[in-house]
DNA sequence: GATGAATGAGTTTTCATTCAT
DNA sequence: GATGAATGAAAACTCATTCAT
C-alpha cells in the first residue's frame, strides 16, 4: 500500500527541520503533479482523492495535511499549471529580440511550443475551463493571462501599427492583439480535439498568415522577419 | 437490465398515437433542458440526478426510463446542444446570399449571434469540452462541426482566394478557414471568461479585420461587402 | 417492444367471452412459464418483473392483473412446478405394477427421469428451497411431497420389510423410506452442482445398490426384479 | 476505482503491528457473521447492505472498504461458512480411529453434528445452493467438498468393500460413497424443511441402516462397531 | 381489459473528510 | 507529522407497483 512511503522523518529529528521541510515540499509537489496527471487523464470529475494518492504513492491524510482538502489541492494545481505557463512565456520573451514583432513572435512560439502545448497541459487547461464558471480562483487565473500577456501584445501591436502607418493604430492594435490571442486559443482547442492530426508548423503558419496580411512590413509566413 | 429499453423516440414520433407519446416526448425534452441548465450553472460535476430532477420537476426514475442512466442523458444533452447550434447555422446560411463571402459572413454572424453565443451555451460548450477527452460521443460532436462547417468555409475561401488572385489559393484558403474558425473559438473563450465585458460588435470587427487584411476585395470591417 | 402482443381482444367482443377466457388462461400460463424460465436461468433475485415480461412478451400491467403482484406470481410458479412434479410421479405410478417394490421403483424412476430431473427443474427447485424459510407457501409445497410420496413409499416398504421377514418391519420401513427419499434428494443436489457429469444410470444404480442390500428379495441393481 | 484495495488480511495477520490491524480484522469478521445471520434469517435476496450493517453495528462504507462490494462480501461469507464446515469435519476425523469405517462414521457424525447441522448453517447452505448456478465462486465451494470429503469416503469404502469380500470392491465403494454423501445431503434438506421434527439420532440410524445392510461386518445401527 | 409511462422508496456504491494510532 | 481505517452523506441506479389512456 505504501511502497513509496517517504523516508522516515524520525531519521533527523533535531537537525533544524531542514530535511523535514524539504520532504514536505517534495510531497506537496508530488501531490500536485499527481493531481495534474489525473485531471489530464481522467478529467476533474474522475479525479478523486483515492486516485490522487494512488498516483502520488502518499497517504490519504496528506492531502488534508498539506492543502486542507481536495478543493484547495485542485486549485493549487491550477495555479501551478498557470505559473508554469508563464515561466515558459517569460523564457521565450527573455530569449527574444527587443523589437515589438519579436515579442509577438515569442508569444506565439511559446503558446505553440511543445513545453506549453501538449496533451497533458491542454487536457488540464480545458478541464479547468469547464470549472471556471463555478470556481472563482480558477477563473481568476485566466485574468492574469489577459493582464500580463494581453498588455504586452497590445503594446507591441501599437508600435507595429504605428510603424505600418495605420490611421487608427490603437484600434488596429487592440483588434490585432485580441485576434492573435483568440487564434491561439482556437489552436489549443484544435489540439484538444485532434491531438493526432495537429501540426505545430501549420498552426504557426496560420497565425502568421493573418499577421502578415495585416502587417506585411513586420511579419511573414516563416514566423518572424 | 433496464426496466425498459429507453424507447427510441425516432421510431414513431408522428404516427398520431397521441397524448401519451407526446407527453413522453415532452418529458424527455424537459429532462434534457434541465440537464443543460444545470450544466451551464453548476458544471458537469455538480450536475447530479437529484439536481436535474429538481429542475425538471420530474421523478427520479424517469432519467433511467428515458435515457438508461445519467451518462446517456448528458450525452443526449450534448447532442441536443450541438444540433441546435447547427440549426442556427443553417438558418443563417439559408438567409445569406450565395457568394462565398456571404457564406463566411453567415458563419461568423451565426457563431457570434445571441442565439448561439450566450452564457448558457458557452458554459455548456466548455463543460463538454472538458469531458471530450474522456467521452467519445462528446468528442465526436466536434468532429461533425469540423466536417460540415469546416468544409463549407474552406470551399468558400478557395473561391475567394482564387478571385483575389492568390498564387496558392488552396493553401491560403485552408489557412484562412482554419484561422477563422480558430478565432471564433477564441471569441467563445473570451465570452466564457468575461461575459460582462464581451462585445459582439468588437468580436465581429476583429474577425473581419483579419479577413479584410487578407482578402481586401471580399471583406471589410462592417462584416460584408 | 410488444412484438408478441396478444391477438387483439376487440376481435370478438360479444361472443360470450369464451375466446377471451381462453386468451386470459394462455397469458397466465405464458407468464408462469416465463417466470420459471427466468428463475432457472437467472435465479430468484434476478427475476424481475421486467425480465419476466420481456420473456413472456406481455405487458407490464398483466402481472398485477393476473396475479396481483410479483410475489403471487412466483408462488403460483412454484405451485405449477410442484404440480407438474406430481403429474409425472402419478404417470409413473399408474404405469407401474401393483407390487410394493414396483411402486418404489416407479418413485425412483420418476424422480430421476428426464422429465423431472432436468436443469430447469433442478435450478428452479433449489431457487425455491433457498426461499423456503421465508415463504410459507413455498415451504408448504414440500410438505405435500412428504405427505403423498412419503406415505406411499412408507406403506410399500412396510409390505416389503414384512415379506423379507424383518423383525421390526415398521421401523425398517420408516428408515428405508426416509433414506430412499433422502438419497434421491442428494442426487438432485449432485445434478445441480454437476449437470455435465451427472449420469441417470449411475444415480439409479446407487439407489438400488442400497435397496438391494437391504431388501435382497425385492430389489437388484438393474432397478426392478 | 475502489477507495482502498480491500486489504488482503492474509498478508500480515500476525506481524505484531497492533490494535489497528486487529480491530480491522474483527470488523471484517463482524460483517461476515452479520451477513451469514441475515442470509440465514432473511435469505440472500432480503440481505441488503442496510440489513447487514444494522446487524453488525458498523458503518455503511465498511462493506466496500473491506470487501469492495456486497457481492464479494456474500462470497466471502460463503467461503467462511464452507471453511468452518471443514474445520468441524477435520476435528471429527482427527478424533476418530484409524480404521476405514471410523472415517466414515466420523464423516456422518460430523455432518449431522449440532455444530454443522443447525438452522443457521442449513439456511445459509441452501441459500447459497440457490445461487450456485449463477455464482462460480459459490459453486466452486461444493467442488472442494467433493474433492476432500468424497476422496476420503471413497478410499475408506474401497478398503471396507475389499474386507467384506465384494467381487467388484471399487464399483461398490464408489456407489457406497456417493450414496452416503447423497443421503447426508437429503438429511440436510429434511432439516431445512422440518427443523422441528428432525432428529439427529433418527438421521444417523437411517444412514447406518443402509451401511449395515451393505457392509454388515463394518457397520451397525448404533453408528460404529 | 390491456398497456406501458411514470413514480419514488429503497438499493448499492462512492468518496471527501476525520481522527485514533 | 504521517497514516489509513472508518464514517456517513450523497451519489447513481433498480424495480414493484400504479393508473391514465
Amino acid at each position: 500500500m505504501s511502497q513509496n512511503a517517504p523516508a522516515d522523518p524520525q531519521i533527523a529529528p533535531e537537525q533544524g527541520g531542514g530535511k523535514r521541510q524539504l520532504l514536505r515540499e517534495k510531497n506537496r509537489l508530488t501531490l500536485l503533479e499527481a493531481t495534474l496527471d489525473s485531471i489530464a487523464e481522467q478529467g476533474i470529475a474522475e479525479t478523486s482523492v483515492s486516485e490522487i494518492i494512488a498516483r502520488a504513492g502518499l497517504s490519504r491524510g496528506m492531502i488534508h495535511l498539506h492543502f486542507g482538502g481536495k478543493e484547495n489541492l485542485v486549485e493549487a494545481a491550477a495555479e501551478l499549471s498557470n505559473q508554469r505557463y508563464y515561466e515558459q512565456l517569460e523564457r521565450h520573451l527573455a530569449a527574444s529580440g527587443d523589437r515589438p514583432q519579436d515579442k509577438i513572435v515569442a508569444i506565439v512560439r511559446s503558446d505553440l511550443s511543445e513545453e506549453v502545448l501538449n496533451t497533458r497541459n491542454v487536457s488540464v487547461w480545458y478541464a479547468f475551463r469547464g470549472e471556471a464558471r463555478k470556481r472563482a480562483v480558477i477563473a481568476g487565473l485566466s485574468d492574469t493571462r489577459d493582464t500580463r500577456m494581453g498588455g504586452l501584445a497590445k503594446r507591441s501591436f501599437v508600435a507595429i501599427a504605428r510603424a505600418e502607418g495605420h490611421t487608427h493604430p490603437r484600434a488596429v492594435a487592440r483588434d490585432a492583439s485580441n485576434g492573435t490571442l483568440a487564434i491561439l486559443e482556437g489552436m489549443w482547442t484544435d489540439y484538444l480535439l485532434h491531438p493526432d492530426r495537429f501540426n505545430r508548423g501549420d498552426a504557426a503558419r496560420i497565425v502568421f498568415r493573418f499577421l502578415a496580411a495585416m502587417f506585411p512590413a513586420h511579419f511573414n509566413l516563416s514566423g518572424a522577419r
